[in-house]
DNA sequence: CAGTGAGCGAGCTTCCGCTTGACTT
């Protein structure tokens, strides 16, 4: 049995640590927070001083045992979670759990994962840091009062099922506030004036571009000025030359991996991190989620001989970056290769295109500048004051271009850096033609996954372990789509000066395409709208950061945490009392028109089961007529005339072996429905003109179906059936499902032993535990 | 994966932040 126990939270940086410790420790892992509120009810006591309810998170039951054990063994127990809030919460639910004895009991941090670091560790061990963890209550306690106090308060007014919370909200705030920005966003155009030049060289003919600085507001003005340029004499009046140079970017964070494998591999935000957790774990690259910019000495060194190997000594330049990011714990190192020696790592394609990725990034920070020359050349125009200008770069040495450059989220690229030819001042040059074309200003751009990340890193909200399940959520929870949008074509004016003629065309482009961008639902922007309303402090970009703040003092000793919380909470929570009994239901009603048959008012609205069309007023005697929308449609865009249709719904298509077919749009989409059966109707079908055939075919493909699935069934009681499902065969009675013990044969089940198989709670279906009432 | 299918009636839903491997209806 070892005498030392090591806790650390990832099974893979055990593995690693391991390696460093003699055959003394044993090195776990605890996967995590062991311990969270509890899942009744708040899991918070409000009257006696916001004490928290901590149970072992069931996911964890197991690995907290095997610790246990583990730790009854061990002469000495080392707590060697990460060092930040998280962390030392983590080691303080260790203690809890597995009931340590604080004589036994050590508390050692390091920042990265090298033998130096953890044998310094081991030498410089602490206790369990109080404050620090009190700042972690804060935290946890506040998210959960303010995500289970609003959550329900949603249910009430707006529709079931909804969330918020501090980070989530803020989030969708960001896309719909976005959203609004580019529907009020004018379009206006300007023209914009280039020159080419033909330039006679010992080479040959070269052209040069150069371009007017200023932009014509009008058409009138551009064929002005292109008429005044037909006879004007082009003279070189200057031509400076600067040297620049550029620097890499730092190594990569979570947030800035998830954005340049979204720009340069398409990743999506959950894709990037299920790949970095694969190359993590087969110990490809340090740890995937990081906010620090810090690379260790030994990592440093790495590089350096990397580098010097491939590209010569001259293009090493050691840097060491920090963080600008406010909040960042940097518990870890920045994400970089485990070994720089290895250009190339992973199994599969994704995985070998991210750890490029990530080591071309990593070895460019550590590598010099580049030089660049900048050149400007300004052209005087006889005719007019105005000048043309030139603008060259080149490259005088590469440095870290030689191996990545980071790409930027600008949708158009303006700046194009050409060499210019040989020229010299006082050349005469000779005009080939000048354009002036329309441009038209751009719209804000939409977010998508990675730059949401960006932005929620920037307002500090948000962790490294949170961005991509944050997005997933408001994906979830339908605040938010990711959709491609196709432009439309939009057509331009072109004015072209070639051979002192003036001529004029009209030339068309693409605009407006977008491609997997988050867009703000019916939903999404109606809670949005709702909570800015009710509740404009949780709302503010800058809730976060002022709470921050305050968990910060609480760890400085400065201020009680549950004093804190208390502060919060008072003026909180009589909000929440008085919007309950105060605010309406808050549904987004609009009255679209009247329907010219019956005269009655139509409405958009979101109802219980979302947006959806309503005939006639609430009040009236009659009860309205209520709609869904189609997926496609929504609250904002949605015409009467497409709303009436709506209302065509169902439609009796006639009739199949003596029962009438209707067609409808539900919850999930367009159907059939037949004998109290439903059908779902192919995208390809239009439920507005389906007719009684297609249905037939439909509902015989479906029988077909179900008779495939159906191994066996009983005809004293057709309740009861044997299916085969996903996960292999099922019993189903009604609408209940239970599992078949293993070892018994589908095929060979009696009604009777289905019926018994079905009262052993075993088998019962789960649905999670019961909620108790007090 | 395939299946689900209402307009109110039960019972349920929900947060953020650590971490991976569950093993379903």
């Amino acid at each position: 049995m070892a005498k030392n126990l090591v806790i650390v939270e990832s099974p893979a940086k055990a593995k690693t640590i391991e390696k460093f410790l003699g055959k003394d420790f044993t090195v776990k892992s605890s996967f995590g927070h062991v311990m969270d509120l509890s899942k009744k009810n708040l899991g918070v006591d409000i009257e006696n001083g916001f004490i928290p309810n901590y149970e072992i998170s069931s996911d964890k039951k197991k690995v907290v045992s095997e610790l246990k054990k583990l730790s009854k063994d061990a002469e000495t127990v080392w707590l060697a979670s990460d060092e930040d809030r998280e962390g030392e919460a983590i080691s303080w639910h260790l203690v809890n759990a597995l009931k340590l004895d604080e004589s036994k009991t050590k508390r050692i941090v390091f920042h990265e994962i090298t033998k130096t670091a953890i044998l310094n560790a081991i030498e410089n061990p602490r206790g369990i840091n109080k404050k620090l963890v009190d700042a972690q209550q804060a935290r946890r306690v506040l998210d959960r009062l303010v995500g289970f106090e609003l959550s329900p308060l949603l249910w009430k007014k707006v529709k079931p099922a909804l969330s918020a919370g501090r980070v989530q909200s803020v989030a969708v705030r960001l896309i719909v506030e976005r959203e609004e920005e580019i529907k009020n966003f004018k379009v206006t155009s300007s023209y914009k004036v280039t020159a080419k030049f033909e330039i006679d060289s010992k080479k040959g003919k070269t052209k040069l571009v150069a371009e007017l600085p200023k932009k014509f507001k009008t058409k009138e003005e551009a064929i002005k000025f292109l008429e005044q340029c037909i006879a004007a004499e082009f003279t070189i009046a200057k031509i400076e030359k600067k040297p620049g140079k550029k620097s890499p970017a730092p190594p990569f964070t979570t947030s800035t991996l998830q954005q340049e494998a979204s720009r340069k591999l398409g990743f999506s935000v959950g894709n990037t991190m299920r790949v970095a957790q694969q190359l993590y774990e087969s110990g490809k690259i340090t740890y995937m989620r990081t906010d620090s910019l810090n690379l260790s000495n030994l990592a440093l060194g790495m590089a350096k001989e990397q580098i010097t190997e491939l590209y010569g000594e001259k293009y090493v330049k050691t840097r060491k970056f920090t963080t600008k990011i406010k909040g960042a714990q940097e518990a870890h190192e920045a994400i970089r290769p485990t070994y720089m020696n290895n250009k190339t790592a992973g199994k599969d394609a994704s995985q070998k295109k991210l750890y490029e990725l990530i080591w071309k990034r990593t070895i460019a920070s550590q590598m010099s500048e580049a030089q660049l020359e900048k050149t400007v050349v300004t052209i005087d125009i006889s005719t007019t004051k105005e000048k043309l200008v030139a603008k060259g770069e080149v490259i005088k040495f590469d440095g870290f271009l030689k191996v990545y450059l980071e790409s930027t989220d600008d949708e158009n690229g303006e700046d194009q850096k050409n060499v210019l030819p040989p020229l010299n001042k006082g050349e005469k040059l000779q005009l080939d033609e000048m354009i002036a074309d329309e441009r038209f200003t751009k719209f804000p751009p939409r977010y998508n996954e990675a730059s949401l990340v960006k932005k929620m890193e920037e307002l500090g909200i948000g962790r490294p372990s949170t961005y991509a399940p944050t997005i997933s959520t408001i994906q979830k929870r339908e605040y938010v789509i990711k959709e491609d949008r196709f432009g439309k074509n939009r057509n331009y004016d072109v004015i072209i000066l070639k051979n002192e003629k003036i001529t004029e065309k009209v030339k068309s482009e693409k605009t407006g395409f977008e491609k997997a961008k988050l867009f703000p639902t019916d939903i999404g922007a109606l809670v949005n709208k709702f909570l800015l309303q009710y509740f404009d402090n949780i709302m503010d970009y800058n809730f976060t950061a002022s709470v921050e703040k305050e968990f910060d003092e609480i760890a400085d000793g400065q201020k009680k945490w549950n004093e804190m919380i208390k502060e919060f909470y008072g003026p909180f929570h009589s909000k929440i009392e008085n919007t309950l009994e105060t605010a309406k239901k808050f549904s987004g009603e609009k009255l679209l028109g009247k329907d010219p048959k019956t005269g009655l008012n139509i409405f958009v609205k979101i109802g219980r089961f979302g947006p959806m069309v309503q005939m006639g007023d609430a009040e009236s005697e009659d009860k309205p007529r209520f709609a869904g929308l189609k997926k496609t449609q929504s609250i904002e865009t949605v015409t009467l005339e497409e709303a009436l249709e709506l209302f065509k719904f169902p439609r009796n298509i006639g009739e199949f072996e003596g029962k009438e077919i209707t067609v409808a749009i539900g919850r999930f989409g367009p159907y059939v429905k037949h004998n109290n059966l439903f059908f779902s109707l192919q995208k390809t079908d239009d439920p507005l003109s389906v007719i009684r055939e297609r249905a037939i075919e439909i509902i015989e493909e479906k029988r077909q179906k179900d008779k495939e699935n159906t191994i066996r069934e009983f005809d004293k009681d057709p309740t009861v059936k044997v299916l085969k499902g996903r996960f292999g065969a099922y019993i189903k009675i009604k609408t209940k499902n239970f599992k078949i013990p293993k070892g018994t044969d589908p095929e060979k089940l009696s009604l009777e032993d289905c019926l018994k198989i079905s009262e052993d709670p075993k088998n019962a279906p789960k649905k999670g535990f019961k909620r108790k009432k007090k």
